[in-house]
DNA sequence: GAGCACTGC
């Protein structure tokens, strides 16, 4: 009963690796502008600067900024960029008479990181010179900061009060290359100011294969006369380690398996090192996870000296599981990390050396003729999969065992379809339209999304009265639904929410539907964690049931004990009164009055409706739910209370997804009458009693 | 009885 050890076969191909990147540098002379050290800082901390790849390229950024109104920056990975760029502008004098250098990221985590290592390379007080600004934590001076790192998305907001970012000399859109949906908005919006604002500038931190569209996109030059451009490129080489890539030989009939095998095949004959493999979902993480630490104990019996640590890792996982990979192992333990795309660009673990890639990734994509979003397992891109293969090159060389084979390699698209192309797009157009953005369909979209999306959005604003007959932003309705940091269906559930009586209950519960996992669900624990959730479900639906954990939380002075002893995520909740707070201060901001339902529940469920009317679905004979809309087939959740129970004749619901079935997440009971009441543009009152609906609004 | 990749305002 040995474990199945070397059945794996790799090979690897001639000069496969992270090569040095062949994009077009621009070879003009550099304006030799000084470097002004800050006395405040040790000799050796600008040592450690001068040394880093970037720091060579000094002058010559600085003089393509002076130059051009954007320039397009390949950095590769470990070349400082993200902090040294900022702080050669800053020396270049471009923060001078109060203006400020700005430095986009897509994920907070980055914002307060970066800014945190720039601050102490200055000395500085991270909030003063250095500042970053992220939702619910603005951690910059408007006096003082001259760098401040900041979301994309909190970018997008600020347009909302300065649609020319008038404070900004400089900004720079890190990570551009992840194309995520904030990036691209900010992207199409920050070239149009640029034709207003001729003195702002811009930097855009690409990777090698989008180089060239952003150079693109950004160069208003019409003329044809290569001197007038207006954007420039420039590539930085990297500091990273190589890293080798094998290939298997022939197809591999069931990634999960071989990455098992895999995992043992490098654990027997490599030397040490960490490993990290990458899988699809939660499911085939924990199963990889319970055949590798079988395998682990067969092999102890062996006497095989080496032991195996091994670690599940995803988004879901509880924190206190999470933070275990980034755990020190002994020299005798291998280390090995089973995750999901999390640490693709999310989280970067240390030591890790070899990484398996099983070519696949859960995407989200959008069908905006039916309005369902799905989550599908799809193939990765090659970008995709050079970032996996170059996890395992940060601290040393690695290797890389990619679960297919080369031909199967270069079948891969190049690159990852952009957010904003598989996306629901009603909030995207709330936005723009909030931003003077008359005509969104001749909006200028690095990678414009689907006409058909655009549409559907269009039609689901009007229905909920943020847009006129025109298309026009209503005010205030559209003004203030924009405002909201949620989808345009929960900010018309909160602005309606004092005219029922019931916004106290409705703030919660919207505050509540934000935050994923409030149930945990430990894999060895599932039945007293249902014996605990129990104790909170309504047989209303998910909307209640979460009012109550909520209230329940405060009851209990939100004990971070209370909630493990409930099987409750004690962050998220934590998290659901920060969201609460901002969302309470935005309706006292629109004198939506603070009304309570004291204890009825329909006015509340009244008002859900009145938001979430067009997601609606009735009890069909087969046993399965319709959608009112388009008769299209539904289910429940499993993970809603109402799943198991006696269904409810009619729903609503906040969204579908589809996996193996078409779902409805976060589901509540209604009453017929509700919805022909609250929303008699979009539905109406047959003869014979039952509902039907009409995409404009007839009435039979 | 069957299941949620990952961000962000």
């Amino acid at each position: 009963m040995a474990a199945p050890l070397s059945t794996m076969k790799f090979w690897k191909p001639g000069s496969e690796g992270p090569g040095v990147s062949e994009e077009r540098e621009l070879t003009t002379e550099t304006t030799g502008s000084p470097v002004i050290y800050n006395p405040h800082v040790s000799l050796s901390v600008e040592k450690q600067r001068q040394k880093l790849p970037i720091f060579k390229h000094r002058n010559h950024i600085l003089y393509l900024v002076e130059s051009y109104q954007t320039v397009v920056i390949v950095g590769e990975t470990g070349c400082g960029k993200s902090t040294q760029i900022p702080q050669y502008l800053l020396e270049a004098g471009w923060a001078a008479e109060g203006k400020v250098i700005g430095v986009t990221q897509p994920r907070r985590v980055a914002a307060t990181s970066v800014a945190n290592r720039v601050a102490e390379e200055r000395g500085a007080l991270l909030g003063h010179e250095v500042g970053y600004t992220i939702r619910f934590d603005d951690c910059s001076d408007p006096r003082a900061t001259r760098i401040k790192f900041l979301t994309d998305g909190m970018l997008v907001r600020e347009m909302m009060a300065d649609p020319l970012l008038k404070k900004y000399s400089v900004l720079m859109l890190d990570e551009a290359h992840e194309r995520t949906l904030y990036t691209d908005i900010a992207i199409g919006l920050l070239k149009k100011i640029q034709k207003k604002r001729r003195d702002l500038r811009l930097i855009v931190a690409s990777a090698t294969l989008d180089a060239k569209k952003f150079q693109e996109f950004f160069n208003l030059n019409e003329s044809g006369d290569p001197n007038k451009d207006t954007c420039g490129i420039l590539t930085v080489e990297g500091r990273t380690f190589p890293v080798d890539v094998f290939y298997t030989v022939s197809p591999v009939p069931d990634y999960v398996k071989a990455t098992v095998e895999t995992v043992l095949k490098i654990h027997e004959t490599e030397d040490d090192g960490d490993v990290l493999a990458f899988l699809t979902g939660q499911e085939e993480v924990e199963k990889v996870v319970t055949m590798l630490v079988e395998q682990a104990r067969a092999l102890s019996r062996f006497g095989v000296k080496k032991h195996l640590r091994v670690l599940p890792m995803y988004a879901s996982l509880p924190y206190a599981e999470q933070m275990k990979i980034f755990e020190r192992v002994p020299p005798t333990v291998r280390k090995v990390v089973v995750a999901t795309n999390i640490a693709e660009t999310s989280i970067t673990i240390n030591g890790i050396v070899f990484v398996i890639d099983c070519a696949f990734v859960k995407l989200r994509a959008y069908n905006p003729r039916t309005t369902i979003e799905s989550l599908v397992v799809t193939p990765i891109s090659k970008a995709s999969a050079s970032q996996r293969a170059g996890r395992g090159g940060r601290n040393r060389s690695g290797k890389c065992f990619r679960l297919y084979t080369e031909e199967d390699f270069e079948k891969l698209p190049a690159a990852t379809v952009p957010e904003m192309q598989r996306t629901n797009l009603a909030p995207v157009i709330l936005q723009l339209k909030a931003l003077g953005i008359d005509n969104v369909l001749r909006f200028s979209f690095l990678s414009p999304p689907p006409a058909q999306s655009m549409v559907q959005a269009l039609e689901l604003l009007y229905a909920l009265g943020g847009l006129d007959q025109f298309g026009r932003l209503t005010d205030p309705m559209g003004v203030r639904m924009a405002e909201f940091p949620l989808s345009p269906m929960f900010a018309k559930m909160l602005l309606e929410s004092g005219n029922f009586g019931c916004s106290k209950e409705i703030v919660t519960i919207a505050a509540m539907m934000q935050i994923q996992n409030v149930f945990l669900v430990p894999p060895n624990q599932k039945k007293a964690a249902a014996k605990e959730h129990r104790k909170f479900a309504v047989a209303e639906g998910d909307h209640l049931t979460m009012l109550n954990v909520y209230e329940a939380f405060i009851k209990h002075q939100k004990g971070s004990q209370w909630c493990q002893e409930h099987f409750l995520n004690y962050k998220g909740l934590l998290r659901a009164t920060t969201v609460r707070e901002q969302l309470r201060r935005l309706m006292n901001k629109f004198k939506v009055p603070r009304t309570s339902s004291e204890g009825d529940p329909d006015v509340i469920l009244r008002c859900i409706v009145s938001g979430f009317f067009a997601n609606a679905a009735r009890m069909h004979h087969s046993g399965s739910y319709r959608t009112l809309r388009d008769d299209r087939e539904l289910y429940i959740h499993p993970n809603s209370v109402l799943f198991g129970e006696k269904p409810p004749k009619w729903v609503v619901f906040n969204e579908v997804i589809q996996t193996a079935k078409y779902y409805m997440r976060d589901v509540t009971a209604v009453e017929s009458s509700w919805l022909v009441e609250l929303a008699p543009h979009f539905y109406k009152q047959a003869q014979h009693g039952s509902l039907s609906s009409s995409k404009r609004a007839k009435v039979i």
